[in-house]
DNA sequence: GTCCCTCGTGTAATCGATTACACAAGGGAT
DNA sequence: ATCCCTTGTGTAATCGATTACACGAGGGAC
């Protein structure tokens, strides 16, 4: 593979002046310009980032650490982090943590190695070590979707508390008292927050949220399924579940399913993050939806500007109750046509 | 961050001997290699990749380019092929060319600038020139799912013929006759060979496929609801539709579903793909399952050889029918619990 | 004509690792 | 005692780029 130097000789010129013309430096003659630029051509020379990123101290990489991206939220958020760090001339590296802190500590320290310019990390967990050295490292670093509290990181977000309560809203007006949830990890911030703003939620229509109701999840398909049918084994199973990701709803299906139940006649059932799928579940998924290509682009926006050494701005979005058939027949009068609504 | 330099400064010995003492070499001695691990310790240094990299001339890095991370094949692909690469000491860089040939030559050539050691592609369309390059400057690269025929790289691959011709038995078998199908760009491997295998399958039995009957979409849901739509508005509508890919299918589902129709009783649906979310979409949806994890597992393998020298050997993989209620109810007889049967 | 400034270019240091080569010390064979 | 070999270590070249600094040529002001 051609370097710099080939171009130089093959230029008749100095690696200086090919450095030059090809980095747009003011002074070089257009004549030498020429030439770097043909022995390019003809040599079909690219110039080497690793031996660039070690002389300037930047690779114009960014990492992202996500938790799962077999979770179609995590993929989509992955998508557009790329877009938009591809637009601002950023590559993107992707480490899958899957829910590891083992893995997650792996992915980051392989991403400081390579010298990324900046990390975006959906935190698995309350905090594993690396990731804590790196921001004591000082690391351009910006928390997404999850997010890891007293540490001094912006964090761009979803804020659901809005929307859960619209949520727990339906629902009552649908007649449903008692309501569970599949929680999420109790260590990520989402894990809590969701339990939290559903309790809170609760609350305001005098509903308790009795401990049986809370099954404890980790955002897979299997933990649904398995709290699920915890549900459905009590004396007294709850009349909704709520699943506080779309990969433990998959799983709540699965368990509804197996016992031969059905929805939302037995039991009603709606989840965060909205996925395209729901529309066509049987029955469609009333869900709770994020705006994720936002999110990831104001996180990439916020990481950019803190490695510019721009603050980096902390944001919140709302999310947005999207109701569907899983929790009972919407009112008729308020949405004639329930397939229209459903469709984003 | 420190460098060798410090960690040679702090242990009172050369910088030689911090490599060779991190590096494993045998000639260090026991007192000189605890002194350098105690000021790795001390310092909390971590070796530069970037500048080993440019000595060493490896990176340890895979490339893999695909074309949409948000189809759940992919993302499947995607997560295996990290997995096995890690496996095997190497990271992953994924690339998402979203179906377009201009990405997808940008992110072989942002891949090849950072001198990834293989390249994992599934190209996306007959051969953009920068691939077509990289092959040529003899880029160690793999073919995954997709490939560029009489191009001289390894493939791995599933092979859909057989399970077509189960798909088209089974169709047959309930009855349908007039069977449609909504393609992948004809650029593509999977695109043509899974219509040819269609055509094969509808031919033993004496079925024609007329042009009618060939929908041309490019593996998203748009192009599957236009072209659904389409056969639907045809003065004799197919009686099943099947998608090549599961996005196309979910596309499908919305035109179906847009019209009124119900599936199967109005029109049957089949797709290639198996995704987790078809056993609970209204009705599950018969689908060809291909084993992704081994897939993405043996191009990595595949890969590793090449970039070790070794020859690096082409995989087909059978894929398999699993019969859902999307193309007609299942002979009761062979299947008393259909349920059981479409949970994988 | 002299001085000085600008412009274009080249030389060489540098980034942080690996590794060929040189070399000193010590031990065993003779 | 001498020679040679092994063992451990250091010096310095190297990978391929960027860039500070030096320098020569040319032009304008006086």
């Amino acid at each position: 593979m051609a370097s710099i130097k080939d171009v130089a000789a093959e230029a008749g010129v100095s690696v200086a002046t090919v450095s030059r013309a090809l980095n747009g430096h003011p002074s070089v003659s257009p004549a030498a310009r020429a030439r770097v630029l043909a022995a390019v051509e003809t040599l079909g020379y690219r110039p080497n980032a690793v031996a660039r990123s070690l002389r300037t101290h930047q690779t114009r990489t960014l990492g992202l650490v996500i938790s799962d991206v077999l979770n179609p939220y995590f993929a989509e958020l992955a998508r557009s982090v790329e877009e938009e760090a591809r637009a601002l001339g950023y590559s993107v590296i992707i480490g899958n943590a899957d829910e590891r802190p083992d893995l997650q500590d792996h992915h980051v320290a392989t991403l400081l190695d390579r010298r990324i310019d900046g990390l975006l990390v959906s935190p698995t967990d309350g905090g594993s070590p690396g990731m804590l050295d790196a921001v004591r490292a000082g690391t351009p670093m910006v928390f997404v979707d999850r997010w890891l509290p007293g540490v001094d990181v912006p964090v761009v977000r979803s804020d659901g508390r809005k929307a859960v309560r619209d949520l727990v809203a339906h629902l009552h007006a649908l007649g449903h008292r008692r309501l569970a949830i599949i929680a999420g990890p109790a260590a990520t911030t989402t894990g809590r927050e969701r339990v939290d703003a559903f309790r809170e939620a609760l609350g305001a229509y005098g509903l308790p949220l009795p401990d049986a109701y809370i099954g404890q999840g980790d955002f897979q398909a299997g933990s649904g399924r398995r709290v699920t049918e915890g549900f459905l084994a009590l004396p007294e199973p709850p009349e909704v579940v709520f699943a506080a990701d779309n990969l433990m709803a998959l799983g709540a299906l699965d368990a509804i399913r197996a016992r031969g139940l059905r929805v939302p006649d037995d039991i009603a059932l709606a989840a965060f993050d909205d996925i395209r799928w729901f529309v066509h579940t049987d029955p469609p998924i009333t869900a709770i939806a994020q705006s994720t290509g936002e999110l990831g682009r104001a996180a990439v926006r916020a990481l950019v500007d803190r490695i510019g050494g721009r603050p980096g701005e902390s944001v919140t979005l709302p999310a947005r109750l999207v109701p569907r058939r899983s929790c009972g027949e919407p009112d008729p009068a308020r949405s004639p046509s329930p397939v229209r609504r459903s469709t984003p």
